[in-house]
RNA sequence: GCCCCCGUAGCUCAGGAGGAUAGAGCACGAGAUUCCUAAUCUCGGUGCCGCAGGUUCGAAUCCUGCCGGGGGCACCA
């Protein structure tokens, strides 16, 4: 028995088409009314049709449900033409209640879908240089993609995580010095530390293991030697760190690539030499620029410096052709909204390559302000004044921390008050979700001890759901599916906390007006049914968001 | 100066592919448990949807301008 949605979609579509003009194409679009006066279901595809057929709204909405009527649909209470031309469904809810069994039947692949049919999506991001530990900013972003990976992998897409490691250039010739230095300060040497350097105490720490490790043996090295083992020693240790926090914020990836390893394997001269075949650089002021104005970028950019380094943009071309022509067809890239500057160009350097710019999509995160009980709290990394991913994770959770960040558009600024968040209240949405599914998971287990034997296999009689808050609840579940979808054709993860959000409220709500456990063995039966179907969804809503579900509290 | 994002209830934010009377949480006040978890529920009201024009039968939603906030405009990464 398929979904309500769906059979009205099928229903609907087969009478618009009977009245469609030949050559419109119409899609017609089922929402959820916000008043239930206006039944479970409307659509507004008669006003859409109104400016092609030149035909008043509501008399087309005549022929529609006249159209609908005549194929006596089992499922439909009453169809309704109401206001300037909508047209609500009424849904028999014993024809909601039959649904149930769909979901219990795919249990864990209730939500899934084949919407992707296995078309292949990268996904690439937190993506910080491993020059310090990862802050709050980066733990949005982590959030965010990972959730963002769960719910395409949901809809049938084949999909890859990938951390693009900014391993080599300026910053880690500074990450080198500034270790090289505490260093040297720890040997008692009377050092200049520059401003511009990194000032973490992380940096002092790694300092030590690396006198404990090598004792004084840097020092009798050529300082630029020193720097360079240096460098790696406190890249590779800051990596590991940042692999060890992500895999507690329960983020992995497929592929860590280096971009030394895009320069070593001559990658990036082969980019530039293949773009400028193509004719799209050119030589200005000793610097060999991109054409980038030529795709609608604002200024063109530098590729190779008038020193003959090659830019960080030109490791960036020749990392995003290595990505294309792995065969993806669309990477995404998770950027902090403060490189939103950056997009232009990089759609530039696809399109140059000889792809669709459209391949490429790139979400913005915008930055995390970070408060303490309404107290801003000011971050840099390289002062090494900055709350870490880590803190965060010890002070208030990681289920909350990453609810948090995905209960918010990701391009919203984000107020992320620690003391807030760490509140095990009802001020921490996180807990309200959580709570409804450790109460169903509770319910079950009296059921058991009160002798009760559930098995799910067993259809129970559904035509006894028949309560309006029940009703409600289904048609809830049976559109988990399709916010899914949705989440995923939009990329936006936080559609997902918002539909968990109703889901839960309303089954709160039922919890304390109906009892599940009750004196008709028939009636519980069903109740229990319905509980087995909301634990289900809510346990895969929370999945996606990467949340657990606990069943106590 | 130019470009991008944002501006919705006291606060934090949804809605944003145009549709019916614009929503949620928090905060505030009052109530609910002999019974499945009170981290719950019920009731209470608030909005020139930043401002001004335009498109449309219809605009919080689309277009233009302005105001306010943030960000970006390197031969840095």
């Amino acid at each position: 028995m398929a979904l309500i949605r769906d059979r009205l979609t099928e229903l609907l579509t087969k009478s618009v088409m009977e009245l469609l003009p030949p050559g419109i194409q119409l899609e017609p679009e089922i929402e959820i009314p916000a008043q239930k006066e206006h039944g479970h279901y409307a659509t507004n595809v008669a006003m859409m049709l109104a400016r092609h057929l030149r035909k008043n709204p509501r008399a087309i909405a005549e022929e529609i449900t006249a159209h609908i009527n005549t194929s006596e649909p089992d499922f439909l209470e009453k169809v309704e033409i109401a206001g300037p031309g909508f047209i609500n469904f009424f849904v028999k809810p014993q024809a909601f209640a039959e649904t149930l069994p769909e979901i219990i039947e795919a249990g864990f692949d209730y939500g899934r879908s084949d919407m992707g049919k296995g078309t292949r999506i990268q996904v690439e991001f937190v993506s910080a240089n491993p020059t310090g530990p990862l802050h709050i900013g980066h733990g949005r972003g982590a959030a965010v993609g990972d959730s963002l990976a769960r719910i395409l992998q949901a809809c049938g897409y084949e999909v890859e995580r990938e951390y693009y490691i900014n391993d080599t250039g300026k910053q880690m010739e500074i990450l080198g010095r500034s270790l090289y230095l505490r260093y040297l300060e720890l040997l008692g040497k009377d050092v200049n530390f520059p401003d511009d350097h990194y000032k973490g105490s992380y940096m002092i720490d790694l300092a030590r293991q690396l006198l404990d490790e090598k004792g004084r043996s840097l020092e009798e090295l050529p300082e630029e030697k020193a720097i360079n083992i240096c460098a790696e020693y406190a890249g590779n240790k800051i990596l590991q760190d940042i692999k060890n926090d992500l895999a507690e914020f329960r983020v992995f990836f497929d592929r860590w690539f280096s971009e030394k390893s895009i320069h070593d394997s001559g990658e990036v001269k082969e980019t530039i030499e293949f773009l400028k075949q193509r004719g799209f650089l050119y030589e200005k002021e000793g610097a060999t620029w991109f054409k980038s104005t030529a795709f609608s970028d604002e200024k063109d950019r530098v590729v190779v410096r008038s020193n003959g380094a090659t830019t960080y943009f030109a490791a960036d071309i020749a990392y995003h052709w290595n990505k294309l022509k792995r065969g993806f067809d669309t990477i995404i890239d998770i950027w902090g909204a403060d490189h939103h500057g950056y997009v232009p160009r990089m759609k530039a350097a696809v399109k140059a390559l000889g792809y669709n710019p459209e391949q490429l999509q790139v979400i913005l995160v915008q930055l995390v302000n970070l408060l303490r009980a309404g107290e801003q709290i000011a971050m840099s990394t390289r002062a090494g004044k900055f709350v870490t991913l880590r803190e965060v994770m010890d002070e208030v959770g990681v289920d909350a921390a990453r609810y948090i960040f995905l209960t918010r558009r990701s391009d919203s600024h984000l107020d992320f008050d620690l003391e807030v968040a760490k509140q095990q209240s009802n001020e921490n949405p996180v807990y309200y979700v959580q709570y409804a599914h450790a109460r169903l998971c509770s319910i079950f287990e009296v059921a058991r001890e009160r002798g009760i034997n559930f098995d799910e296999r067993n259809i129970p009689e559904l035509g006894l759901l028949d309560q309006p808050q029940e009703t409600t609840l289904i048609q809830l579940l049976g559109e988990f599916p399709y916010v899914v979808q949705s989440s995923a054709k939009f990329l936006e993860p936080h559609r997902i906390s918002y539909y968990l959000h109703d889901l839960v409220s309303s089954f709160h709500s039922y919890y304390n007006h109906h009892r599940i456990i009750g004196e008709n063995p028939l009636l519980t039966h069903a109740r229990l049914y319905l509980a087995r179907a909301l634990q289900i969804v809510i346990k895969n809503a929370l999945d996606l968001l990467g949340v657990s579900a606990p069943e106590k509290m």
